[in-house]
DNA sequence: CATCGAGTTCAAATAAAAATGAACCGGAAA
DNA sequence: TTTCCGGTTCATTTTTATTTGAACTCGATG
């Protein structure tokens, strides 16, 4: 089930490998147990336990006197996927407003064939206005998500 | 930044350029056009525009007396985004519904080392139920962020 | 201070996804 | 009825993304 949702989201796999297999545990793993068990190279299971604990989906537990460190799925819905929006859809959004805010109409003075200079012109303006209206009320939806989940 | 979004998104590059071309043009473009200044081939022009079409990113015009499709933009953000989320995420949302009302705490009878089949037992009845909170929560959220954004 | 264990990095190999293009379909025009 | 046009399908090729694994870092241990 994570695996595929990984796939939905346009993920690899093994993030919702290493995910689903914490989810399913009933103790905090050490590194070397999630290779094992999921049959991965050290370099994925390193990398995968890189980006699910940027997103907030896995916690690093501290086990005293064992120098391992010892993973646990978070599993509050709400946390997740606020990370998720904040580590890959809202630096989009934001590269989004700059660049929308760079364009010019000049920057459109391509052929259209028969289509009139000021009729496009005018087209033009309304869909960069469009472009930068989208660009702020996306900023503005996307931190309301995790909310309504919580 | 059509390109960019695509691939945040995890859908292929070709969606973006046929999108931002269609919204950069004054006028709807016809199949042909769209191969001549992208430089793609029919095929993938063609698939591009099936999936645009059926998550409501883009919409046919008929010109009279023309017998060729002619395509222009949807540039409602909410329809767009709704279109998006009803093709790609809500048939995850319920696939994951009915495999997670499937699940029985019997399918992890699986050896985790010292942990107590009872105590295990307990940590999987948990997180049986977090997910179909989890499924019902994302099934009531989703259609909202449509209407957030309208 | 050499060695070991735990984990990271990154170039190379592999697997997966997307694009291509030739064969095809169906309707309109010749 | 045959040809042509506009477009679709799908096996193959190409491109891109992911995984691997060997070399490495860093701190603890003998």
């Amino acid at each position: 089930m994570f695996v595929q949702m990984t796939q939905a989201l346009g993920l690899p796999r093994s993030l919702g490998e290493i995910y689903g297999l914490l989810y399913a545990s009933p103790r905090p793993l050490v590194f070397q147990e999630i290779v094992e068990r999921l049959q991965l190279s050290k370099g994925s299971v390193s990398q995968g336990l890189r980006f699910l604990r940027t997103i907030g989906a896995v916690q690093p537990v501290v086990v005293p006197g064992d120098r391992r460190e010892y993973f646990e799925p978070v599993v509050d819905l709400r946390y997740l996927v606020g990370g998720f929006l904040r580590e890959r859809l809202t630096p989009q959004i934001e590269a989004w407003g700059i660049r929308s805010q760079a364009l010019r109409v000049e920057d459109f003075a391509q052929s259209w064939g028969d289509v009139p200079i000021e009729a496009y012109r005018k087209v033009i303006v309304e869909r960069l206005d469009k472009l930068k209206t989208w660009q702020r009320r996306a900023g503005a939806v996307l931190p309301m998500i995790g909310k309504l989940l919580g």
